[in-house]
DNA sequence: CTTTAACCGAGACGGTACGTCGTGTCTTAAC
DNA sequence: GTTAAGACACGACGTACCGTCTCGGTTAAAG
C-alpha cells in the first residue's frame, strides 16, 4: 500500500540495521530544507503555483538555487513536498465502524482538505501535472495514490462483506466518488461550500450501495 | 442558454437596423485570424498548451505578435478559440427519445470529445484556468457552460417529468455526472478507454434514477 | 543663394498665372499641416527628437500617420519643418557696415539661435543626420546651407576688399568660425552662456583678420 | 588627469592589501566580455550605431542579452567600450619639444582618429549623447575628457611659459581648437581629407599664438 | 590532523519567451 | 485624391526565469 516517493527527497530510508549508510562529506543542511519548504508555503499564500518561481523560493529561503535543484527535480516536487510537510497534514482518522462509514469519512476528509487554503494549490498541482509526465508522477505518487489506495481498500472490503454492490467496477467507483469533488473544486470553486461538504458524501455512498 | 463569449473575438455585433456600424480603419484580416487558429491547432499536435508560446504561433502563422495580442487577451483564449473552431467541433446531436437518453448521449459526446486528440489540450486548458481568473472565465464561458447548460436542462426536464429523482440537487447531480469523466482524464488518462466509454454513462444514469 | 528644399513639402511653387493647377480630388488639408507642425513643436518641449515618435505626433495632431508619411519623408524632415516654421525664426538682420561686422552679426545670430530653447533640438537634428544620408541632406539643405552660404559670402567679400587675410581657405575658415559654437553646444552645453555669447564672435573674427 | 569611467565595467577594484575582496559567485566570463566587444566592433563596420542592436550583438557574440545588460547600462556604453578597447587605440604619443608642438600633435592625433574608420562611429556616439544624459556622461568621461584634459594641459603650460597668448580663455581656446574638427566631420565629412589634416593644426595654432 | 568529498551561498552564464512600442505600409469609408 | 482611423508584418526593447556552471568556503568522516 506504500508507494516509494518520486521525490528525490527520500533520505529517511534509515539505517537498515547497518551503519553502512555512513556518507562521507558534508551532510545535507536541515536548515536549508526547512527554509525552502517554509518559504514555498508562505509564497503560495500570495500567489499561484504557476506564478511561483524557483528563484523566488531560493531568494526568500536565502538558499542557492543549486540547493533546490539538487534535492527536488522541479517546482511541482517542491510544492508537493511543502504541502505534505505542513503541520496537521497527515492527521490520522478515527477508526470507522464499517466500510460505509469509512468511505464517508474519507470523502469528508478529502473535501475538508480541498476546502482548506491548500485547495487551490492542490488544484494547481493537479493542473501542472497535465503538462508534464514528471509532475504527473509526482502528484500521483504523493497525493493521489494514498488517497485512492485508502478508498479502494474500503470499497473492496465493502464489496466482500456485501455492504456494497459487486457489479460496479472498483476503478470506476473510485472515479465516481472522487471525481465530483475535484470537478467542483476546479470548475466552480465558489460552490465548494458547507452544503456540498455535508451532503455529497452520502449521495456518493448511494452509488456504492445501489438498490441492493 | 447562450452565453456571450469572453473572447474579445466576437465581431458579430450586428447592428443590422442601424447604419451606425460604420467601422473605421482597415478591417480585421480574416487571413490572419485563420492562420493563427490553424497554426495553434497544428502546434498543439506536437506540444502541450504550456509549452506552446505566442511567439511560436506568430511565427508559424506569419503574423505579428501584436496581431495576436490585439484580438485575444492571452494564450488560453487563443487555444480555446482554436479548439472550438475545429471542423466538426460543434456537430449537432440526434434528438433523444427521452431525458435519460439525452443524458446518456451528452455524456457519451463528452467522453468522445475528451478521448479525441483534443482531450489532453482540454485538460491542459482546464489546468491553466486554475492559475488565472481570466483563463477561468474563458474556459467556463466557452467550454464548460455550454456543456453544463445542456445537461442541466435535461436533468431538470427529467425531474419535472418524473424520469429522475427529485431530491438530488441539480448542481450536485451535474458534478456527479461530469466530474468522474474529467477526473479519469486527468488522473489516469491511460484508463480512458473503450470500456469506460461504454459503461460509464449508464452507471451515471443510475445516480439520477435512484432507487425510484 | 536659395536652395530647393529637400522636404517633399514644396507645393507652393505652382500657379504661374494659369488656372492649369486645378488639381483633382480633395486638396491638401492646411489644418492637418499646421496641426502636425504645431504638435511637433509642442512635443519637443517635453522630449528629445529621438524620443519623439511619428505616432505621437499623429495622435496629438489628430491626424493619420499616412498623412505625415505622405508629405514628409521622415521624422527629421517634420522636425526641421516645424523648427523653421516657428514664429520669429526667419527674422531679418540689420544691414552691416562692413564684412567684419557682418561676420560678427552672423555668429551672434547663430549663438542666439542655439542658445534658445531650440538649441537642443537643433543639436539633436544634427545628430540624427549622422546616422542617415537622408536626414543629413535635409539638415544640410534647410539649416546648414543657408547659414554657411551667408558667412561664406561675407568672408569672400571681406577677402576681396582686403578686410580679411587671403591665405586662409574659405571652407576651413567657415569651420573655424562655426565649429566651436556647435562644439560647445554639443560637448558642454552648460557653458553655453552669456560670456561665451559676448566674447566668442570677436575672438573668431581675429582668425579672419590674422596679423594682417 | 585620470577620470573614473562611467562604464559599470571597471573591475580593477584592487583591494590588494585587504583579503576582504572575497568575491562571491561565479566570476565574470572574460570570454564573454571579449566576444561582446569584438562583435560590436565587427558589426559597426557594416552599420551605424543607431542601426546596431543589443540583440544583434548578443547573437553574434553567442551571449545572452542579460549578460550585456548586466555589465553595461546601454548601447552607448558598449560601443564606447568596444571603441576604446580596439588595438592601437591608446597608442602613446612621442614627447613634444614644446607646447606648440604638443598642441599640433594632439590635433593631428584627433584628426587621424576621426578620419579612421572609427570616425563615423564616434560622430554617431557624439550624436546619441545629445539625446540622453546618461550617454552624454559616458561619452564625456571616456572620450571627450581625456582628449580635452590633454589639450588643456598643453595650453595652460604654453600660457605660463609665454608661448601662447594669455588673454584667451582656456575653455574657449579648447573649443576653438577642437570644434572645427568635429564640425567638419559631422557637417561635411567628404571634405575631411588630407589637405585639412595637414593644414588645420597649424591654422589652429595661430589662434593660440595670436599676434604676439 | 590532514585529506577527501559532498555540501552550501552566491551569482554569472546562454537561452527562451514575455508583453510593449514604434516603424512604414496597407486598406477601408468618408469627404 | 486626400483624410482619419486603425490593422498589419516586423523587429527591437528591457525583464523575468529557466536550469547549468563555477567560484570560495564549510563540515564531517576516512585515512
Amino acid at each position: 500500500m506504500i508507494r516509494t516517493s518520486a521525490l528525490k527527497n527520500d533520505d529517511h530510508n534509515k539505517d537498515d540495521d547497518k551503519k553502512e549508510n555512513a556518507k562521507k562529506g558534508r551532510p545535507r543542511s536541515e536548515r536549508s530544507r526547512k527554509a525552502i519548504l517554509n518559504s514555498t508555503n508562505k509564497l503560495l499564500l500570495h500567489m499561484s503555483v504557476q506564478e511561483l518561481s524557483i528563484e523566488a523560493i531560493a531568494k526568500k529561503a536565502k538558499v542557492g538555487k543549486t540547493t533546490i535543484y539538487r534535492w527536488w527535480p522541479n517546482k511541482t516536487a517542491v510544492v508537493m513536498d511543502a504541502l505534505i510537510n505542513q503541520p496537521g497534514m497527515q492527521a490520522p482518522m478515527p477508526t470507522p465502524a464499517n466500510d460505509s462509514e469509512a468511505v464517508v469519512m474519507q470523502l469528508e476528509k478529502l473535501i475538508r482538505l480541498l476546502h482548506s487554503h491548500n485547495g487551490a494549490t492542490i488544484a494547481q498541482l493537479f493542473s501542472e501535472a497535465q503538462a508534464s509526465e514528471k509532475s504527473q508522477k509526482i502528484f500521483e505518487n504523493n497525493f493521489l495514490a494514498p488517497l485512492i489506495d485508502a478508498i479502494q481498500y474500503s470499497i473492496e472490503e465493502g464489496k466482500k462483506k456485501g455492504e456494497f454492490r459487486k457489479d460496479l467496477n472498483t476503478k470506476t467507483a473510485i472515479d465516481m466518488l472522487c471525481g465530483p469533488i475535484f470537478f467542483r473544486l476546479m470548475a466552480h470553486p465558489y460552490d465548494f461550500n458547507g452544503d456540498f461538504q455535508k451532503n455529497y458524501p452520502y449521495e456518493a455512498l448511494k452509488i456504492l450501495k445501489g438498490n441492493a
